[in-house]
DNA sequence: ACCCTTCGTAGACAGTGTCTACTCGCTCTG
DNA sequence: CAGAGCGAGTAGACACTGTCTACGAAGGGT
Protein backbone atom coordinates (compact mmCIF):
# COMPACT_ATOMS: atom_id res chain seq x y z
CA UNK A 1 0.00 0.00 0.00
CA UNK A 2 1.23 3.44 -0.49
CA UNK A 3 3.06 5.37 2.35
CA UNK A 4 0.22 8.09 2.44
CA UNK A 5 -3.04 8.01 1.31
CA UNK A 6 -3.51 11.54 1.88
CA UNK A 7 -7.13 11.80 2.09
CA UNK A 8 -7.98 8.43 3.69
CA UNK A 9 -6.09 9.82 6.90
CA UNK A 10 -8.21 13.26 6.53
CA UNK A 11 -10.93 11.22 6.44
CA UNK A 12 -10.65 9.99 9.41
CA UNK A 13 -9.13 12.65 10.96
CA UNK A 14 -12.58 15.12 9.22
CA UNK A 15 -14.22 12.35 11.01
CA UNK A 16 -13.00 12.26 14.71
CA UNK A 17 -12.94 16.48 14.86
CA UNK A 18 -16.63 16.41 13.68
CA UNK A 19 -17.31 14.12 16.29
CA UNK A 20 -15.90 16.29 19.04
CA UNK A 21 -18.41 19.25 18.26
CA UNK A 22 -21.44 17.29 16.89
CA UNK A 23 -23.56 14.15 17.74
CA UNK A 24 -23.02 10.55 16.00
CA UNK A 25 -26.20 10.87 14.23
CA UNK A 26 -23.98 13.71 11.98
CA UNK A 27 -21.47 11.12 11.04
CA UNK A 28 -22.81 11.42 7.41
CA UNK A 29 -20.41 10.49 4.24
CA UNK A 30 -21.62 13.54 2.83
CA UNK A 31 -20.91 16.02 5.58
CA UNK A 32 -17.27 13.87 5.77
CA UNK A 33 -16.58 14.79 2.65
CA UNK A 34 -17.67 17.75 2.76
CA UNK A 35 -15.40 18.96 5.32
CA UNK A 36 -12.69 17.46 3.69
CA UNK A 37 -12.80 19.18 0.65
CA UNK A 38 -13.77 16.54 -1.78
CA UNK A 39 -17.23 15.09 -3.70
CA UNK A 40 -19.45 13.13 -1.90
CA UNK A 41 -17.74 10.11 -4.02
CA UNK A 42 -14.37 10.71 -3.29
CA UNK A 43 -14.78 8.15 0.23
CA UNK A 44 -15.67 5.30 -1.93
CA UNK A 45 -11.86 5.01 -3.06
CA UNK A 46 -10.50 4.08 0.36
CA UNK A 47 -13.86 3.01 2.48
CA UNK A 48 -16.54 0.78 0.86
CA UNK A 49 -19.26 1.60 2.58
CA UNK A 50 -20.08 4.64 5.10
CA UNK A 51 -19.93 1.79 7.75
CA UNK A 52 -16.45 1.22 7.32
CA UNK A 53 -15.40 4.67 7.52
CA UNK A 54 -17.10 5.19 10.87
CA UNK A 55 -15.28 1.97 12.03
CA UNK A 56 -12.00 3.42 10.95
CA UNK A 57 -13.06 6.24 13.17
CA UNK A 58 -13.57 4.60 15.87
CA UNK A 59 -10.53 2.84 15.52
CA UNK A 60 -8.81 5.67 15.39
CA UNK A 61 -10.74 6.50 19.17
CA UNK A 62 -9.21 3.25 20.49
CA UNK A 63 -6.01 4.59 19.43
CA UNK A 64 -6.20 7.50 21.04
CA UNK A 65 -7.22 6.17 24.34
CA UNK A 66 -4.58 3.50 24.42
CA UNK A 67 -2.01 6.20 24.00
CA UNK A 68 -3.51 8.15 26.89
CA UNK A 69 -3.21 4.78 28.93
CA UNK A 70 0.15 4.01 28.55
CA UNK A 71 0.95 8.06 28.86
CA UNK A 72 -1.09 8.04 32.39
CA UNK A 73 0.44 5.04 33.48
CA UNK A 74 3.65 5.87 33.14
CA UNK A 75 3.21 9.10 35.88
CA UNK A 76 1.31 6.51 38.06
CA UNK A 77 2.54 4.52 40.83
CA UNK A 78 4.21 1.18 40.08
CA UNK A 79 2.30 -0.81 42.45
CA UNK A 80 -0.64 -2.60 40.29
CA UNK A 81 -3.57 -1.62 42.77
CA UNK A 82 -2.69 2.16 41.15
CA UNK A 83 -2.19 1.40 37.71
CA UNK A 84 -5.62 -0.26 37.83
CA UNK A 85 -7.40 2.98 39.60
CA UNK A 86 -5.73 5.15 37.30
CA UNK A 87 -6.81 3.02 34.21
CA UNK A 88 -10.95 2.73 35.78
CA UNK A 89 -10.54 6.96 36.29
CA UNK A 90 -9.23 7.31 32.68
CA UNK A 91 -11.46 5.16 31.11
CA UNK A 92 -14.83 7.13 32.72
CA UNK A 93 -13.13 10.44 32.17
CA UNK A 94 -12.63 9.25 28.53
CA UNK A 95 -16.25 8.59 28.06
CA UNK A 96 -17.24 11.55 29.90
CA UNK A 97 -14.73 14.03 27.35
CA UNK A 98 -15.28 12.66 24.40
CA UNK A 99 -18.88 11.39 24.51
CA UNK A 100 -19.84 10.80 20.77
CA UNK A 101 -16.59 8.97 20.20
CA UNK A 102 -17.40 6.61 22.97
CA UNK A 103 -20.61 6.02 21.77
CA UNK A 104 -19.35 5.61 18.25
CA UNK A 105 -16.95 3.30 19.33
CA UNK A 106 -18.97 0.98 21.04
CA UNK A 107 -21.75 1.00 18.64
CA UNK A 108 -22.33 -2.71 17.80
CA UNK A 109 -22.79 -2.13 14.10
CA UNK A 110 -19.40 -0.40 13.97
CA UNK A 111 -17.58 -2.81 16.58
CA UNK A 112 -18.90 -6.17 13.86
CA UNK A 113 -17.45 -4.38 10.72
CA UNK A 114 -14.19 -3.78 9.88
CA UNK A 115 -11.07 -6.44 9.67
CA UNK A 116 -11.59 -9.92 10.00
CA UNK A 117 -12.45 -9.72 14.23
CA UNK A 118 -13.95 -6.64 13.57
CA UNK A 119 -13.38 -3.99 15.73
CA UNK A 120 -14.21 -5.97 19.12
CA UNK A 121 -9.89 -6.65 19.60
CA UNK A 122 -9.19 -3.10 19.58
CA UNK A 123 -9.55 -3.46 23.33
CA UNK A 124 -8.08 -6.80 23.54
CA UNK A 125 -4.69 -5.44 24.39
CA UNK A 126 -6.03 -3.59 26.79
CA UNK A 127 -8.17 -6.39 28.53
CA UNK A 128 -4.96 -8.18 28.94
CA UNK A 129 -2.98 -5.27 30.88
CA UNK A 130 -6.30 -5.05 32.84
CA UNK A 131 -6.02 -8.92 33.53
CA UNK A 132 -2.63 -8.86 34.71
CA UNK A 133 -2.85 -6.00 36.56
CA UNK A 134 -5.55 -7.89 38.79
CA UNK A 135 -3.53 -10.99 38.97
CA UNK A 136 -0.96 -9.02 40.57
CA UNK A 137 -2.93 -6.64 42.64
CA UNK A 138 -4.97 -9.45 44.42
CA UNK A 139 -4.82 -13.13 46.02
CA UNK A 140 -5.37 -15.28 43.71
CA UNK A 141 -8.73 -16.68 44.86
CA UNK A 142 -11.26 -16.49 41.73
CA UNK A 143 -9.99 -16.47 38.33
CA UNK A 144 -8.87 -12.94 37.17
CA UNK A 145 -9.52 -13.19 34.09
CA UNK A 146 -13.29 -13.32 35.98
CA UNK A 147 -12.57 -10.49 37.75
CA UNK A 148 -11.24 -8.44 35.42
CA UNK A 149 -13.50 -8.76 32.74
CA UNK A 150 -16.57 -7.72 36.11
CA UNK A 151 -14.62 -4.87 36.53
CA UNK A 152 -14.44 -3.99 32.92
CA UNK A 153 -18.11 -4.66 32.75
CA UNK A 154 -18.59 -2.07 35.89
CA UNK A 155 -16.50 0.47 34.34
CA UNK A 156 -18.48 0.25 30.69
CA UNK A 157 -21.48 0.21 32.54
CA UNK A 158 -20.78 3.16 35.15
CA UNK A 159 -19.57 5.19 32.17
CA UNK A 160 -22.40 4.77 30.10
CA UNK A 161 -25.00 5.69 32.45
CA UNK A 162 -22.97 8.07 33.82
CA UNK A 163 -23.12 9.77 30.52
CA UNK A 164 -26.39 9.93 29.96
CA UNK A 165 -27.30 11.22 33.65
CA UNK A 166 -28.98 8.03 34.99
CA UNK A 167 -26.65 7.85 37.94
CA UNK A 168 -26.85 11.04 38.57
CA UNK A 169 -30.73 11.23 38.55
CA UNK A 170 -30.79 8.01 40.46
CA UNK A 171 -28.23 9.30 43.30
CA UNK A 172 -27.66 12.99 42.97
CA UNK A 173 -24.17 12.26 42.85
CA UNK A 174 -22.37 14.86 40.98
CA UNK A 175 -19.05 13.08 39.79
CA UNK A 176 -18.63 9.18 39.43
CA UNK A 177 -15.96 8.95 41.58
CA UNK A 178 -17.59 7.17 44.24
CA UNK A 179 -19.38 4.22 42.07
CA UNK A 180 -15.59 3.74 40.61
CA UNK A 181 -14.50 3.54 43.75
CA UNK A 182 -16.85 1.23 45.10
CA UNK A 183 -16.15 -0.92 42.56
CA UNK A 184 -12.72 -1.14 42.89
CA UNK A 185 -12.96 -2.04 46.52
CA UNK A 186 -15.49 -4.37 46.34
CA UNK A 187 -13.49 -6.83 43.59
CA UNK A 188 -10.25 -5.68 45.33
CA UNK A 189 -10.48 -4.91 48.91
CA UNK A 190 -9.91 -1.98 50.69
CA UNK A 191 -6.92 0.34 49.56
CA UNK A 192 -4.04 -1.57 51.15
CA UNK A 193 -0.64 0.69 52.58
CA UNK A 194 2.05 1.45 50.22
CA UNK B 1 -57.46 12.13 26.00
CA UNK B 2 -59.37 9.22 24.09
CA UNK B 3 -59.67 6.19 25.83
CA UNK B 4 -58.28 3.77 23.01
CA UNK B 5 -56.16 5.84 19.97
CA UNK B 6 -56.18 2.44 18.36
CA UNK B 7 -53.36 3.43 15.80
CA UNK B 8 -51.21 4.74 18.65
CA UNK B 9 -51.02 1.41 20.44
CA UNK B 10 -50.88 0.02 17.50
CA UNK B 11 -47.62 1.52 16.12
CA UNK B 12 -45.89 1.25 19.43
CA UNK B 13 -46.58 -2.77 19.25
CA UNK B 14 -45.77 -3.02 15.37
CA UNK B 15 -42.26 -1.33 16.04
CA UNK B 16 -42.07 -3.74 19.36
CA UNK B 17 -42.72 -6.40 16.92
CA UNK B 18 -40.54 -5.59 13.93
CA UNK B 19 -38.14 -5.00 17.12
CA UNK B 20 -37.74 -8.37 17.86
CA UNK B 21 -36.57 -9.58 14.33
CA UNK B 22 -34.81 -6.60 12.82
CA UNK B 23 -31.84 -4.46 13.27
CA UNK B 24 -32.76 -0.83 15.28
CA UNK B 25 -31.37 0.68 12.43
CA UNK B 26 -34.51 -0.65 10.19
CA UNK B 27 -36.77 1.00 12.71
CA UNK B 28 -37.94 3.56 10.28
CA UNK B 29 -41.19 5.45 10.36
CA UNK B 30 -42.59 4.60 7.15
CA UNK B 31 -41.47 0.89 7.44
CA UNK B 32 -43.38 0.67 10.93
CA UNK B 33 -46.52 3.06 9.34
CA UNK B 34 -46.08 0.45 6.49
CA UNK B 35 -46.33 -2.50 8.58
CA UNK B 36 -49.36 -1.19 10.66
CA UNK B 37 -51.27 -0.46 6.85
CA UNK B 38 -51.36 3.32 7.36
CA UNK B 39 -49.75 5.75 5.15
CA UNK B 40 -46.34 7.13 5.99
CA UNK B 41 -47.93 10.26 7.40
CA UNK B 42 -50.42 9.16 9.40
CA UNK B 43 -47.98 8.16 12.65
CA UNK B 44 -47.38 12.18 12.73
CA UNK B 45 -51.16 12.37 13.87
CA UNK B 46 -49.87 11.06 17.68
CA UNK B 47 -46.25 11.61 17.41
CA UNK B 48 -44.70 14.61 16.23
CA UNK B 49 -41.24 13.31 15.22
CA UNK B 50 -39.87 9.76 14.60
CA UNK B 51 -38.02 10.17 17.76
CA UNK B 52 -40.99 10.23 19.67
CA UNK B 53 -42.47 7.17 18.21
CA UNK B 54 -38.85 5.02 19.14
CA UNK B 55 -39.24 7.02 22.41
CA UNK B 56 -42.73 5.25 23.05
CA UNK B 57 -41.83 2.12 22.15
CA UNK B 58 -38.67 1.68 24.76
CA UNK B 59 -41.03 2.98 26.94
CA UNK B 60 -43.13 -0.31 26.06
CA UNK B 61 -40.01 -2.02 26.43
CA UNK B 62 -39.32 -0.97 30.18
CA UNK B 63 -42.70 -1.74 30.83
CA UNK B 64 -41.99 -5.28 29.97
CA UNK B 65 -38.44 -5.91 31.57
CA UNK B 66 -41.06 -3.94 34.31
CA UNK B 67 -43.17 -7.00 34.48
CA UNK B 68 -40.81 -9.65 33.99
CA UNK B 69 -39.04 -8.35 37.23
CA UNK B 70 -42.25 -8.48 39.18
CA UNK B 71 -42.87 -12.14 37.86
CA UNK B 72 -39.74 -13.10 38.66
CA UNK B 73 -40.02 -11.94 42.38
CA UNK B 74 -43.18 -13.72 42.68
CA UNK B 75 -41.62 -17.32 42.39
CA UNK B 76 -37.96 -15.66 44.08
CA UNK B 77 -36.86 -16.96 47.69
CA UNK B 78 -38.06 -14.17 49.80
CA UNK B 79 -34.17 -13.01 51.16
CA UNK B 80 -33.01 -9.95 49.33
CA UNK B 81 -30.07 -11.29 48.71
CA UNK B 82 -31.97 -13.87 46.42
CA UNK B 83 -34.19 -11.13 45.12
CA UNK B 84 -31.32 -9.16 43.49
CA UNK B 85 -29.54 -11.93 42.09
CA UNK B 86 -33.05 -12.88 40.50
CA UNK B 87 -32.94 -9.28 39.06
CA UNK B 88 -29.44 -9.60 38.16
CA UNK B 89 -29.78 -12.46 36.26
CA UNK B 90 -32.97 -11.47 34.54
CA UNK B 91 -31.22 -7.83 33.84
CA UNK B 92 -28.76 -9.57 31.71
CA UNK B 93 -30.65 -12.31 29.78
CA UNK B 94 -33.71 -9.71 29.00
CA UNK B 95 -30.97 -7.50 26.72
CA UNK B 96 -29.54 -11.06 25.33
CA UNK B 97 -33.08 -12.12 24.45
CA UNK B 98 -33.92 -8.67 23.14
CA UNK B 99 -31.27 -7.46 21.77
CA UNK B 100 -32.55 -4.17 19.57
CA UNK B 101 -35.00 -3.77 22.05
CA UNK B 102 -32.73 -3.26 24.87
CA UNK B 103 -30.48 -1.31 22.73
CA UNK B 104 -33.22 1.00 21.84
CA UNK B 105 -34.22 1.31 25.34
CA UNK B 106 -30.48 3.19 26.16
CA UNK B 107 -30.23 4.56 23.19
CA UNK B 108 -29.09 8.33 24.76
CA UNK B 109 -31.00 10.49 22.11
CA UNK B 110 -34.14 8.06 22.71
CA UNK B 111 -33.77 8.50 26.66
CA UNK B 112 -33.59 12.15 26.54
CA UNK B 113 -36.55 12.68 24.37
CA UNK B 114 -40.20 11.88 25.80
CA UNK B 115 -41.83 13.39 28.60
CA UNK B 116 -40.25 16.21 31.01
CA UNK B 117 -37.51 14.31 32.48
CA UNK B 118 -37.34 12.22 29.32
CA UNK B 119 -37.04 8.02 29.27
CA UNK B 120 -34.40 8.39 32.03
CA UNK B 121 -37.11 8.11 34.87
CA UNK B 122 -38.53 4.61 33.86
CA UNK B 123 -35.57 3.27 35.51
CA UNK B 124 -36.05 4.71 38.13
CA UNK B 125 -38.26 2.57 40.09
CA UNK B 126 -36.06 -0.57 39.78
CA UNK B 127 -33.23 1.56 40.82
CA UNK B 128 -34.93 2.09 44.24
CA UNK B 129 -35.54 -1.21 44.73
CA UNK B 130 -32.45 -2.57 43.95
CA UNK B 131 -31.30 -0.18 46.10
CA UNK B 132 -33.68 -1.76 49.39
CA UNK B 133 -32.74 -4.40 48.65
CA UNK B 134 -28.88 -3.83 48.93
CA UNK B 135 -29.63 -2.16 52.13
CA UNK B 136 -31.59 -5.06 53.68
CA UNK B 137 -29.25 -7.81 52.29
CA UNK B 138 -25.67 -6.27 53.04
CA UNK B 139 -24.27 -5.12 56.41
CA UNK B 140 -24.39 -1.44 56.35
CA UNK B 141 -21.05 -0.27 55.60
CA UNK B 142 -20.89 2.63 52.78
CA UNK B 143 -24.50 3.80 51.25
CA UNK B 144 -26.87 1.51 49.90
CA UNK B 145 -27.38 3.78 46.99
CA UNK B 146 -23.59 4.03 45.62
CA UNK B 147 -23.38 -0.16 45.99
CA UNK B 148 -26.51 -0.50 44.36
CA UNK B 149 -25.65 2.08 41.35
CA UNK B 150 -22.62 0.26 41.48
CA UNK B 151 -24.01 -3.18 40.87
CA UNK B 152 -26.62 -1.72 38.02
CA UNK B 153 -23.68 0.19 35.95
CA UNK B 154 -21.93 -3.30 36.58
CA UNK B 155 -25.03 -5.04 35.33
CA UNK B 156 -25.37 -3.05 32.55
CA UNK B 157 -21.82 -3.16 31.76
CA UNK B 158 -22.34 -6.94 31.23
CA UNK B 159 -25.31 -7.35 29.72
CA UNK B 160 -23.57 -4.56 26.82
CA UNK B 161 -20.75 -6.39 26.62
CA UNK B 162 -22.06 -10.20 26.35
CA UNK B 163 -24.21 -8.57 23.94
CA UNK B 164 -21.54 -7.72 21.40
CA UNK B 165 -19.36 -10.68 22.04
CA UNK B 166 -16.78 -9.16 24.07
CA UNK B 167 -16.64 -11.23 27.45
CA UNK B 168 -16.80 -14.23 25.14
CA UNK B 169 -13.80 -12.97 22.83
CA UNK B 170 -11.85 -12.14 25.90
CA UNK B 171 -12.19 -14.38 28.31
CA UNK B 172 -14.13 -17.42 26.11
CA UNK B 173 -16.37 -18.23 28.15
CA UNK B 174 -19.60 -19.58 27.02
CA UNK B 175 -22.68 -17.70 29.43
CA UNK B 176 -22.01 -14.31 31.17
CA UNK B 177 -22.73 -16.09 34.47
CA UNK B 178 -19.42 -16.39 36.06
CA UNK B 179 -19.44 -12.16 35.60
CA UNK B 180 -22.44 -11.56 37.38
CA UNK B 181 -21.54 -14.05 40.49
CA UNK B 182 -18.08 -12.06 40.86
CA UNK B 183 -20.11 -8.69 41.13
CA UNK B 184 -22.68 -9.82 43.62
CA UNK B 185 -20.07 -11.81 45.80
CA UNK B 186 -17.54 -8.88 45.35
CA UNK B 187 -20.88 -6.10 46.17
CA UNK B 188 -22.63 -8.28 48.73
CA UNK B 189 -20.18 -10.86 49.97
CA UNK B 190 -20.00 -14.55 49.31
CA UNK B 191 -23.35 -16.41 49.62
CA UNK B 192 -24.21 -17.25 53.17
CA UNK B 193 -26.89 -20.01 54.21
CA UNK B 194 -30.28 -19.56 53.67
C1' DA C 1 -79.10 20.89 6.03
C1' DC C 2 -74.77 22.89 7.12
C1' DC C 3 -70.35 23.52 9.28
C1' DC C 4 -66.32 21.89 11.25
C1' DT C 5 -63.41 19.03 13.78
C1' DT C 6 -60.86 14.74 13.51
C1' DC C 7 -58.12 11.22 11.16
C1' DG C 8 -55.81 9.73 7.57
C1' DT C 9 -53.94 10.28 2.49
C1' DA C 10 -50.83 12.02 -1.01
C1' DG C 11 -47.36 14.72 -2.71
C1' DA C 12 -43.39 17.70 -2.29
C1' DC C 13 -38.75 18.76 -0.38
C1' DA C 14 -34.11 18.29 1.28
C1' DG C 15 -31.02 15.03 2.66
C1' DT C 16 -28.82 10.35 2.83
C1' DG C 17 -25.94 5.92 1.14
C1' DT C 18 -24.84 3.45 -2.83
C1' DC C 19 -23.87 2.70 -7.69
C1' DT C 20 -22.20 3.90 -12.34
C1' DA C 21 -20.40 6.63 -16.05
C1' DC C 22 -17.19 10.11 -16.88
C1' DT C 23 -13.03 13.09 -16.95
C1' DC C 24 -9.00 14.70 -15.74
C1' DG C 25 -3.46 13.83 -14.86
C1' DC C 26 0.08 11.11 -14.53
C1' DT C 27 3.38 7.45 -15.61
C1' DC C 28 5.15 3.84 -18.22
C1' DT C 29 6.01 1.89 -22.66
C1' DG C 30 6.79 1.27 -27.73
C1' DC D 1 8.06 11.75 -28.41
C1' DA D 2 3.22 9.92 -28.76
C1' DG D 3 -0.17 7.33 -26.85
C1' DA D 4 -2.21 3.80 -24.03
C1' DG D 5 -3.46 2.69 -19.46
C1' DC D 6 -4.66 3.57 -14.94
C1' DG D 7 -5.54 5.81 -10.46
C1' DA D 8 -8.15 9.42 -8.15
C1' DG D 9 -11.76 12.22 -7.91
C1' DT D 10 -16.27 14.32 -10.06
C1' DA D 11 -21.10 14.31 -11.13
C1' DG D 12 -25.42 12.46 -11.69
C1' DA D 13 -28.89 8.99 -10.91
C1' DC D 14 -31.65 5.93 -7.83
C1' DA D 15 -34.22 4.44 -3.91
C1' DC D 16 -35.02 5.62 0.54
C1' DT D 17 -35.58 8.48 4.73
C1' DG D 18 -37.99 12.28 8.03
C1' DT D 19 -40.61 16.33 7.90
C1' DC D 20 -44.02 19.56 6.16
C1' DT D 21 -48.26 21.06 3.84
C1' DA D 22 -52.40 20.81 1.34
C1' DC D 23 -56.18 18.00 0.60
C1' DG D 24 -60.27 14.66 1.26
C1' DA D 25 -63.54 11.83 3.64
C1' DA D 26 -66.41 10.53 7.53
C1' DG D 27 -69.22 11.74 11.48
C1' DG D 28 -71.57 14.52 15.09
C1' DG D 29 -73.81 18.96 17.05
C1' DT D 30 -76.73 22.86 16.62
Amino acid sequence: MPPDDALRDRLVRVGAELLRTESPGSLSLREIARRAGVSHGAPRRYFPTHLSLLSAIARSGFADFSEQVTAALRVSPEDPRSKIKTIAFLYVRFAATNRSMFELMFRHDVLSSGGELGLRDASLPLFRLLTDLVAAARPARTAPQVTAAAIWAALHGTAQLWNWGSLALATDATDPSPFIDATLIAHLGPEGPP
